[in-house]
DNA sequence: ACCTGAACACCGTTCAAGT
DNA sequence: ACCTGAACACCGTTCAAGT
């Protein structure tokens, strides 16, 4: 790590945007959301806390950058197939997976609703929807089932890593957590809950969600 | 509001739990998530900041709490219907009613995934997709897609509230402003952003809801 | 133009002390 | 058993002062 100029000079070389939001990045993929403050950022950028203001309005906007960053990232590498239908599934995985890998993902949409990351995955599940040839005034509906379906999984998946960390569990120690709670539920008024509580255990999240993916797929062409 | 008793004294009427969540809720509703705050609440209890800790274990207990008594308040008076798919329709509408009526909910939900809350529709919505006929290992993944889109949509409608209610906009106004900014992207890379931009400034968000849950169920039976 | 770092106005949470 | 309220250990953000 650089050492800071004594004396309190200025840094010999500008800071920017880029490096101020790859650090957040980093820190936000090892620390999680919690461990990402601007006294430990400006530290590792070996800065003050104030300098990090010049490049990048406020915390929001560092976390919007972070998550757009990994989007359009995850987004350009996925957008292919032969079929609109394809190109959907693979968008919906790349992100899926982006998720997975920096799961504070997920809990940053929210922050910046209609603005670039969310923009990136509206444009290109949009397009392919008009592809498919989804009738103009249903273009936005269908659209936007696929989003809340994509963002709502991202968001229940980061939830779930977040908590996990806090408690120091791994993956699967939630799942056996969950699991065992459910199992113990009154099984009158928690059957569903009581019966899916074992195959939960072993379950594949990624599985799941092409699933999901898949029904919905259906629903439109079944229109 | 009750007067503080003087000179430290204890207060007359124990607090209880449930009245400790009802003047949270009432907090989130008038000021937003951002306007509860121990000493806001701990004023408005006529109490202590501390005495709160008495009752609930920390923040993030007092807004699942908060939140599971506007769902489980929801699921209990909307879980009604001749089909199954009628029963599903009508839940998710509530859910999203309620959502709608307390946006602080949609981002709730986050806060304690596999908990009560989240464990309410799970278990509304499991119990349904079996009436349906969906084969047993397909009843997660199924009944996942259905919980995903609607946290999902709820997740980003709070998200939206929030947005606007920090710059003081209302719906319109938001709807206004990403109209606006969208209909002016780059007509090559944003076509569809852009082809949908005029319509979204009065498109109906609970319509648009129900036609996602639509693409759901007929993506279901077209199994 | 860009950085420094102390200071400000908050938070959630704890805890000794009270009744 | 339940409450009080000061204190603690943080936050994000600002801003006068520096180069």
């Amino acid at each position: 790590m650089a050492k800071k100029a004594s004396g309190g000079q200025q840094r010999e070389k500008a800071l920017s945007r880029e490096q101020i939001i790859k650090a957040a990045i980093e820190l936000l993929d090892s620390s999680g959301e919690s461990g990402l403050t601007f006294r430990v950022l400006s530290e590792r950028l070996a800065t003050g806390a104030g300098a990090i203001y010049w490049h990048i309005a406020n915390k929001n906007d560092l976390l919007t950058a972070a998550c757009d960053a990994i989007i359009a990232n995850a987004v350009e590498l996925t957008a292919t197939g032969d079929t609109p239908e394809e190109v959907i599934r693979a968008l919906a995985l790349g992100v899926f997976d982006a998720m997975d890998e920096h799961p504070w993902v997920g809990s940053t949409f929210t922050l910046s609703p209609g603005q670039s990351p969310v923009l990136r995955i509206v444009e290109r599940i949009g397009q392919q929807v008009r592809v498919l040839g989804v009738p103009e005034d249903a273009q936005w509906a269908t659209a936007s089932a696929l989003i809340a379906f994509i963002l709502g999984v991202g968001g229940q998946n980061a939830a779930n890593r977040q908590l996990a960390r806090a408690k120091g569990f791994t993956r699967s120690d939630f799942l056996e957590t969950v699991a065992a709670a459910w199992s113990q539920l009154d099984p009158e008024e928690y059957s569903f809950a009581r019966s899916i509580a074992e195959p939960l255990r072993t379950h594949d999240d990624r599985a799941d969600f092409l699933a999901g993916i898949e029904i919905i797929l259906r629903g439109i062409r079944a229109k």
